[in-house]
DNA sequence: AAGCGTCCCAACCGCAGGTTG
DNA sequence: GCAACCTGCGGTTGGGACGCT
């Protein structure tokens, strides 16, 4: 478990402590106190450097830890004070007896931030995201209904294709609050695959999202793709548009589309999301998200790649639980 | 049984703020 | 006032554990 055993410049040891040196540090505290963290390794007679020692004894070593699972009490308790203080974890940590700030931050990270986003809370704010639904819903289709069509029709790859497409562009949500929105599709238009299909021509299709949601939808691996990206398609949809006439004539070469969704806050955009769909081989047909620049995120699985995605409003470097909310949302899984 | 992908968490890193000389 | 040092915090990493195919 861990980091690997390591040396630094100075030949301090890194990595996992074993057995024998926690009993060093142990010893030495135990007959010293904790003291002066940096002369500490020397003292004691440990190979590791201050900050190393200071850490294994506050989240390990430490008589007054507690071990074994959270209780639900503790969770409630880590719920409602990161409601209040944020990622403030030593602050959390201080009404939580026996539990350090690192061992809540795991806690954290692994449990209940994707309990909140399962719930459909927003794990900063403790909200509700209601605006995310209509892309949720997109977003199951391609996980839910297109895989079902691929496993029991293999071979029709391009009916597969076109339902799925239509599937995006008749997505409705009538239960939410704000329709506001609505698609035409003459950019698909033109398209060998879809021209196969004559009435998903100049369909209409809704899409429920905030009020100040924006939403385009483009054409990959195409050669203008790059400027379309800057404008003038990505559309501000507040509270009603179509896609500019200018894009009906605009080549598609029915192999790949993107769609892409800001969310706003005012005039500020704190978050934007895209969704692509290769449609050259049935196996790539499952979106891939990406962000803002055409950087597709590669193990979307793996919470840890969803760096691309940025978070607005938060502190600088924050990774985005937006992809998260997308692969452990119940209505995908 | 083997291979692969994901989860979990101990430990590291960089930075900010406080203290000291 | 300033630089060096020390401490504490939050974010991130990476490899073992685990589950699935």
């Amino acid at each position: 478990m861990g980091r690997p055993p390591s040396s630094a410049k100075d030949g301090v040891k890194k990595g996992p402590w074993d057995a024998e040196e926690d009993k060093k540090l142990v010893d030495f505290i135990s007959k010293h106190g904790p003291g002066c963290w940096i002369s500490l390794p020397k003292l004691a007679g440990l190979n590791r450097c201050g900050k190393s020692c200071r850490l294994r004894w506050i989240n390990y070593l430490r008589p007054d830890i507690k071990r074994g699972n959270f209780t639900a009490e503790e969770e409630q308790q880590i719920l409602r004070l990161h409601a209040i203080l944020g990622n403030k974890w030593s602050a959390i940590a201080m009404q939580l007896p026996g539990r350090t700030d690192n061992e809540i931050k795991n806690y954290w990270n692994t449990h209940l931030k994707k309990r909140l986003i399962r719930m459909g809370y927003d794990p900063m704010t403790h909200e509700p995201r209601t605006d995310l639904m209509a892309c949720l819903r997109v977003l199951a289709m391609s996980n839910n209904g297109l895989n079902d069509l691929l496993n029991h029709n293999p071979l029709d790859v391009n009916a597969v294709k076109l339902d799925y497409l239509k599937q995006i562009l008749q997505s409705t949500d009538a239960g939410a609050p704000n329709l506001v929105s609505s698609i035409s599709t003459p950019l698909l238009k033109g398209s060998p695959l879809l021209n196969s299909l004559p009435q998903l021509e100049n369909q209409q299709a809704s899409f429920s999202m905030g009020a100040t949601s924006s939403l385009h939808l483009q054409p990959l691996h195409h050669p203008i793709t790059t400027a379309l990206s800057a404008s003038p398609m990505d559309l501000q949809i507040d509270p009603q548009v179509t896609f500019p006439p200018s894009l009906d004539s605009m080549p598609f070469d029915g192999t790949a589309a993107r769609l892409s969704c800001g969310f706003f806050q005012g005039d500020n955009l704190v978050e934007n999301i895209s969704a692509a769909w290769d449609f050259e081989s049935a196996s790539d047909f499952v979106p891939s998200f990406i962000s803002d620049a055409d950087t597709p995120v590669s193990n979307p699985g793996d919470v840890r790649s969803s760096s691309s995605l940025h978070c607005g409003g938060g502190a600088s470097g924050r990774s985005s639980p937006w992809t998260e909310i997308f692969f452990d949302h119940s209505i995908i899984q």
